[in-house]
DNA sequence: CAGTGGTCTAGACCACGTA
DNA sequence: ACGTGGTCTAGACCACTGA
């Protein structure tokens, strides 16, 4: 039996999206999506808490739980999510292109590492399109000392995805550095871009849950296909 | 008397940033807490919670709660915050002018808007200047159905605390969306940019906790002064 | 094995919005 | 006055870690 938030959290989610709650309704209150899953209070409102944090939801104190316009195509570049799950979520005709993969040490100056710090990894290099057009190109150090090998075909396919399902790899957290640089020569050509065109580039460290280092990832984005969209919510603390 | 949860996060940020909890060190667990705090071991957790969210820490099943090293100049572009707040958080030397203030209806197209919809608001543009150098271009539309008159002062000084402390309205939640355009002619000679640079543009919708619509905003940020760092969980959901 | 965090419960009191 | 969400409690059982 897996967890009961999470079981209700997926259920109010497709209610929403099927429009069995609409947009500008409220959602049945605590205590009533309590009686009716046969659960606590505390335990609705964990579900909530993530319709919440996803922005789903808008909760008013002594009104209730408000659906809100969900941007269906809020791009999550933010969680740790992987292009193949983006994929499967939407239909965006993702096509994976691998240019590079080789054994690398991590480029000291590019993730502020001490110069001392010699981290081998295989390094892997490709290229995201998306209806035919060149949009991404990530770059991946995969430390050696936690994924030995990494073979073309899980490069091609979801290192995610190999890291998860088949080494049984935990992935924890990380932190991601979006800044708008100038594109190199070799950018340009893999994307198609004019000559000192700027690109958005997300630089990112990826720990696994018992907090050993894993992974760095820059991603340069096209600018001109770079969106990102993120829920706020007014913070007391 | 506040919030428990959040006394006991504050100190704990507390302990964190003055290193009596260092880096790589583990919290006392959550039951040692609850018995310090003289409270139950739910609370303590909802005060983990918040510190985890913003990458304080992370917590290791069956070991406990590591200190992370947490980068004090992590930008908080993403919550809901205002330039007031940042200065006093940080000592950043940030200047405001006024440029512009005036009535002028919300622009639709800029907003997705219905082209039906009139919305009658104060336009507000403010210049942020940090160490002397104009940095961003900050165009706000507060709707004058929400708040009627906007003086010169109040924008002077800041929106948020004059809606929040002056008027009382209380700031609930909003959307940011991240582009990267060309800057016009207009923004080049602002920000002291040569002709056709890119910027980056944060545009935002801001709602009332009671869900009225108040404010809609378009920050231009000069590209090369732009970074955006966030603290990233895998979830499960 | 003992200690940790993860989930869950069945209550309680409060502050807020609506009527 | 009533129902809503916000906070808080004092337990409980589980899964995981490390000795």
């Amino acid at each position: 039996m897996s967890k009961k938030y999470e079981t209700i959290y997926r259920e109010l989610v497709h209610k929403i999206t099927n429009q069995v709650y609409p947009v500008n309704s409220f959602l049945p209150s605590e205590n009533e999506l309590a009686t009716a899953y046969g659960t606590s209070r505390e335990t609705v409102r964990k579900a909530l808490a993530s319709l919440l944090e996803n922005g789903f939801i808008h909760k008013i104190k002594g009104k209730g739980s408000l659906v809100l316009d969900f941007d269906k195509y809020a791009f999550p570049i933010s969680g740790l999510t992987s292009y193949r799950e983006l994929d499967n979520l939407f239909d965006m005709h993702t096509q994976t292109t691998v240019l590079q993969l080789k054994k690398a040490n991590v480029p000291q100056a590019s993730f502020h590492l001490d110069s001392t710090e010699i981290l081998p990894a295989t390094y892997i290099q490709r290229l995201r399109t998306v209806n035919g057009e060149p949009i991404v190109i990530d770059s991946d150090y995969v430390l050696t000392s936690v994924v030995p090998e990494i073979s073309r075909a899980v490069a091609q396919d979801s290192l995610y995805h190999y890291f998860e399902q088949e080494l049984g790899l935990k992935i924890g957290y990380g932190n991601k550095e979006f800044t708008v640089v100038p594109a190199t020569e070799e950018q340009c050509a893999i994307l198609k871009l004019t000559p000192n065109s700027a690109v958005v580039s997300v630089k990112g460290i990826t720990h696994l849950q018992d907090n050993t280092l894993i992974q760095f990832t820059e991603s340069i984005h096209r600018a001109d296909k770079f969106k990102f969209i993120e829920h706020a919510r007014r913070q007391s603390i």
